[in-house]
DNA sequence: CAGTATCCAAAGGGATACTG
DNA sequence: CAGTATCCCTTTGGATACTG
């Protein structure tokens, strides 16, 4: 029982980190439309991004990408035009986050509904 | 063909605004411990908390516990005893939460291996 | 076009001390 | 026990101007 709680213990723990790792990844204000946006046209130009993600400014939208970048979630595709176009797109890895990205529009439709009434 | 784009676009700004709702939520470094801590022992007190949310101090703690009564996530119970000891528990609504965060330790989790390899 | 650089205001959040 | 109050540093993010 007591070994068994400790058990626990150690599961909880990793969980709460994991949850904190995919939340770090995903947070502030911009992160998540900015996804939705990219996987929404498949490949996305940077001021076509900054046209659908109402209210970011460049600066915003750069630091986002680079983050979102390192983080493996984008490949930034520089096109040989002049002047350079670049293309974002979601990896792989990217792309496993839709389902979590469904999940919260559905919540946040149930939520809204809830605290508003509308 | 010019609706339909128009009737996407329009559905995709819900979406949007959906989704910034549920994160607008869970947003910030400790919501989603606080609601896996209550979530996990189905009730729990305040200074129990703070021993279950590692780094938390009393003074954050006691914000988001707020802001989560406000969005009908958490329920506040006083009990009535010498001195008062106050529970925390998940909404029905808080509830509707698990699954996400469910997905999102399980996205942390393979987010961490891909990007340290364990 | 795709960013950077700089400046600044607001929000987030830690430390400490205090209260019913 | 369950918070509040205060102080203060850090992070976030907006506005504007500039560059290859």
């Amino acid at each position: 029982m007591e070994c068994q709680a400790q058990e626990f213990k150690h599961e909880y723990k990793k969980e709460m980190r994991a949850v904190q790792d995919a939340m770090y990844v995903l947070n502030g204000k911009w992160k998540i439309p900015i996804i939705s946006a990219i996987c929404y046209y498949n490949k996305r130009r940077f001021s076509d991004i900054m046209k659908d993600v109402e209210g970011i400014s460049n600066r915003m939208l750069s630091k986002e990408l680079k983050e979102l970048e390192m983080n493996q979630i984008v490949n930034r595709i520089v096109l040989n035009t002049q002047p350079i176009t670049v293309q974002y797109e979601l990896t792989q890895h990217g792309l496993t986050l839709q389902g979590i990205i469904n999940n919260l529009t559905d919540w946040g439709v149930r939520h809204r509904l809830k605290i508003t009434g509308k």
